[in-house]
DNA sequence: TAGGTTTACGAAAACGTAATAGTGTTGAAA
DNA sequence: TTTCAACACTATTACGTTTTCGTAAACCTA
């Protein structure tokens, strides 16, 4: 390294000690006061400018390398207003699904060279709002979310509207709402319940319990269309007090307890893998055999039903993959828009993941 | 609105259309120019300045609060040399531990300020590199990081290093290293897994088998120098043959029948959740009945513990408190840094997490 | 009324980068 | 000898903030 002979000048306030340990981030500014050029000159070398000689040129390269300069990623958003950075809002994290989902936003936003900056609503509003807020003042490029019960039960979306109408991309996964105009990836949750009710039909159960959430959660609804239209296309009756809607987790086991007294019922279809496994153990319980006595339905094929006993049928709705489509879509309307101000009229479109349904041991 | 009647000259390029839909983010400099004042005083009228006029203070925070300016934080971290961010590396985020861990860390963030940035190593030492590398570049303030398991194989923690010594603060939790000096939150692997082990001896246990991963994931290790311990402490003979090393978790189950196959065997020690609910169910199989035949203790108290047939006795290893922990010690760290290079003596501390059994079913 | 203080604001620098638009020197073509 | 281009580099601007310093004008005091 003969071209270390140079002054050093600007390793001032560092002491002898920390000199050889501490490696402060270098700059461009520091690199030309040392070289005794000026920033242009590094600028250009270290882009590998023709404009610049290549003695020069190459000296610039050879003292950025040993000080391992690196340009400031704030410093290259703040010219290039853009961050490279997309904004995920969730409403949890501790979540099969939605870590899933982050996992394919994560592959692709890392092939494209993006980074993610993930914020949890906790299923609040308030949340929801605050932190897109935050997220929308420069830090990112676009957002990718789903909505918070909260947001849903409210049917309050200004939040959302606001970040559109600055110009900022919004990509909206699994709970969405037709209230707003973006982009959207959603599995068809209506036809994919039709289709796992049906696969009960077609075993020959004849009761078939729903076990779902309340309505205002948008998926949960829809689930509830397919399920009903499945017996009505069958043939089958629609009887309310066979859907149980869940509001509180904690208190699933009793409610479906109560419901499993019918010992008429004998299929059971779960929005969701907690209310599948739980009515599993209501109905062992019971002194019931799953899937003899009752057979079981499950919506996410996650973590429980493939280690449950017995292990459970679900409908496999690829978080990774509905990730992976938010992610390309985001990122194609932001490279897109690199097009100064487009302002091409807004062609959004609805991607819809396709499901299938995983058997296991729960039906037969 | 009264003053809304000045000239709007800074809203040109926008149609007429969009002028009522669109309402681009608003700068500064816009606002000075509309009010005709300078940039100084609208930055200082926003921030209630005694500096300027009460009129003019007012007229800027009026056209401020309609045009609904927030200061870009892209522009604030430059100047500010810092970015109210925390880079979270973890090997994978679809894995019930680590997204607790998140949770907490978010959790303390949000709090505190604080935006969390996640990027995921897929337990891969390059991408654990290429990820760190860049995040450092002024994108974040301080790192919690957890070790991938190639970086652990490796031994290789330059880049970590590197971080460090720019000055950046770094907190490791759970897959740590004793080569990196930093802050650290774990939780005592080898007293809790000796914990584990000896309430299996208290319940009359006497041949007890320990399933776990190659020795080079640092948790691997330690869990199985408690489980050591725990024996040999008890009079108990150490068998060779009674550990297991699983390698890769998609063939684990046959590997677990065939450990099982001595039915002498009358316990599990299973270093996660995963290897324990496996050793159920390949117990099963061979008509042992679990927890008469076979008692099964896990570490990590996760969800399927919670929901498997029968139910599993855990070491509760608190994600949540460790990223609460690990999201703490490093803002403290950031705000004391504050104080202009305070160069002290760096006390770095090792935070210990306690961790306590959760008797399920599995266990009797 | 000269000198000082307050009031109310503006100019400029700084954070780090990249691109556009210069600038000065050299050498060659006209 | 002039002209013009090529070369090699520098100055400046812009991104959006905040802050330090400066300065007019108005008011006050002796």
């Amino acid at each position: 390294m003969s071209l270390i002979k140079t002054k050093h000048t600007f390793i001032t306030k560092i002491t002898i000690i920390s000199f050889i340990i501490m490696k402060r981030k270098v700059t461009l500014k520091q690199i030309a006061k040392e070289l005794d050029v000026s920033i242009s000159t590094v600028s250009k070398s270290l882009r590998n400018s023709l404009e610049i000689g290549e003695e020069t040129r190459l000296k610039v390269q050879a003292f950025a390398k040993f000080y391992n300069y690196k340009p400031n990623n704030i410093a290259l958003s703040l010219k290039n207003r853009k961050t490279k950075t997309i904004g995920i809002i969730i409403p949890e994290i501790v979540h099969y699904f939605f870590s899933t989902v982050i996992n394919g936003i994560e592959q692709v936003a890392n092939e494209n060279g993006y980074s993610v900056i993930i914020c949890l609503s906790d299923d609040s509003f308030d949340k929801e709002v605050r932190n897109m807020e935050m997220l929308a003042n420069g830090s990112i490029d676009g957002f990718i979310m789903s909505l918070s019960k909260e947001t849903q039960l409210k049917g309050d979306f200004h939040h959302i509207t606001e970040v559109i109408n600055q110009g900022m991309p919004v990509v909206m996964f699994d709970r969405v709402t037709s209230d707003i105009l973006c982009d959207k990836v959603i599995i068809d949750d209506k036809s994919a319940a039709y289709e796992a009710v049906q696969s009960l039909i077609d075993k020959g159960r004849k009761k078939i319990a729903l076990v779902t959430t309340v309505d205002y959660v948008s998926v949960g609804k829809l689930r509830t269309d397919g399920y009903t239209k499945a017996l009505l296309d069958n043939g089958l009756p629609f009887n309310e007090n066979l859907i149980i809607k869940i509001e509180d987790v904690d208190t699933c086991e009793v409610i479906i307890g109560q419901l499993l007294e019918d010992k008429a019922i004998d299929a059971v279809f779960a929005v969701n893998e907690l209310f599948a496994v739980t009515s599993i153990k209501a109905a062992n319980k019971m002194g019931l055999n799953v899937p003899e006595d009752l057979a079981v339905i499950a919506f996410t094929d996650g973590i429980i039903s493939k280690y449950s006993t017995p292990t459970i049928t679900t409908v496999s709705q690829s978080g990774k993959k509905m990730g992976n489509k938010a992610a390309k879509m985001l990122i194609e309307r932001l490279e897109l828009e690199h097009e100064d101000d487009e302002e091409e009229e807004e062609n959004y479109k609805t991607e819809v993941i396709e499901t299938h349904l995983v058997e296991r041991e729960s039906t037969n």
